[in-house]
DNA sequence: CGGTTTTGACCGGCGC
DNA sequence: GCGCCGGTCAAAACCG
């Protein structure tokens, strides 16, 4: 609920808290400096290339236990999704009636404490089934909404949500309860895609942006994150293989200071809690992925063990 | 020149 | 019925 929610939902890099992590071992961590270091000195070719050879095991060891935690990830990932659609059809389509727009949206934004990632998928279900009934049934079943919250610069004006989906802006509205301007986007990709997006910043957090997302694509996403020219634009990256949207929120590099005091104070301020491990981590992680080779390589990485490891189905 | 953004007009639902 | 409000349309402007 606290910081360690805000870590894992920002990236899934970082080694989480509770396993343990085969990656973290900070023990090595002198040695590498010590190689790097010895480096630069004037060495025999021998001592280089043992440096080397065991740098290169080194990192091959490290290749292998990502490879496990990534088939990790995308097995829980799998099991998550079928649960899902084990749910939702156990649900009859009830979900949420599209002609409910009045109040709700911004009223209920639950203060939630760490903005990066929260998904609210189908709100209530509270209308009667004989409501329900009334309306066509692909209507509603069309109107699957979740909500994700994504942090940009404040100085960013521009309302753009990066989630890998090409999008067309065909209005602009200011609403009533909240003057920042609220922006409606049809998903441009394929042009019998339903998909829209609704994005506006939070009336409390002008850095934060709330997109929401009606409707489902009946296409593929356009590619995995091509790694050309890596000029995917700065706010936030995200994953979609499909289904409702995740964002990923790398925008901030240097959390703010309420971030760091949020984390600190938040049970235990002391320098080596585990809360600002964490917080270094995401430091970390956060700093690589600006680097767009770094990203770029990531996403190739990514998308080819999906691919092998896909035929689950 | 084609696709996207901007922006005022328009439409439909809802409350009074 | 009327006015308010959110959502959408579409013409013009903009941009690569």
């Amino acid at each position: 609920m606290d910081a360690s929610s805000l870590v894992d939902t920002s990236l899934d890099l970082n080694p989480s808290s509770d396993r343990p992590l085969p990656l973290d071992t900070p023990k090595k961590e002198p040695s590498e400096n010590g190689n790097l270091i010895v480096f630069g000195k004037k060495l025999s070719m021998k001592e280089e290339s043992g440096a080397l050879v065991e740098e290169l095991n080194r990192v091959n060891e490290e290749n292998k236990k990502l490879t496990e935690m990534l088939a990790a990830m995308c097995e829980s990932y799998n099991a998550l999704q079928s649960q899902l659609t084990n749910l939702m059809s156990k649900i009859p389509e009830k979900e949420l009636s599209p002609s409910k727009k009045r109040k709700s949206e911004s009223s209920n934004n639950n203060n939630n404490d760490n903005y990066n990632f929260g998904i609210t998928g189908n709100s209530e279900s509270s209308s009667t089934d004989e409501d329900s009934c009334k309306k066509t049934k692909e209507e509603i079943i069309k109107a699957k909404v979740s909500r994700v919250y994504v942090r940009t610069e404040a100085s960013d004006t521009s309302l753009v949500v990066k989630d890998g989906y090409q999008w067309r802006k065909y209005g602009q509205k200011v609403t009533r309860d909240n003057p920042s301007p609220r922006a409606y986007f049809k998903c441009s990709f394929a042009p019998t895609c339903p998909v829209k997006k609704k994005v506006q910043r939070s009336i409390d957090d002008q850095s934060v942006v709330i997109a929401t997302y009606e409707g489902e694509h009946n296409h593929l996403p356009p590619s995995q994150m091509e790694p050309t020219s890596g000029s995917s634009r700065r706010g936030s990256a995200s994953l979609n293989p499909s289904g409702p949207t995740m964002t990923l929120d790398f925008g901030k590099t240097k959390p703010s200071g309420s971030d760091v005091a949020r984390i600190c104070s938040s049970s235990q301020p002391k320098m080596d809690s585990p809360q600002v491990r964490q917080y270094l981590v995401e430091q970390m992680a956060t700093s690589l992925t600006k680097d767009p080779k770094f990203t770029a390589a990531l996403a190739a990485a990514i998308s080819g063990r999906m691919f092998q490891q896909s035929p689950v189905e």
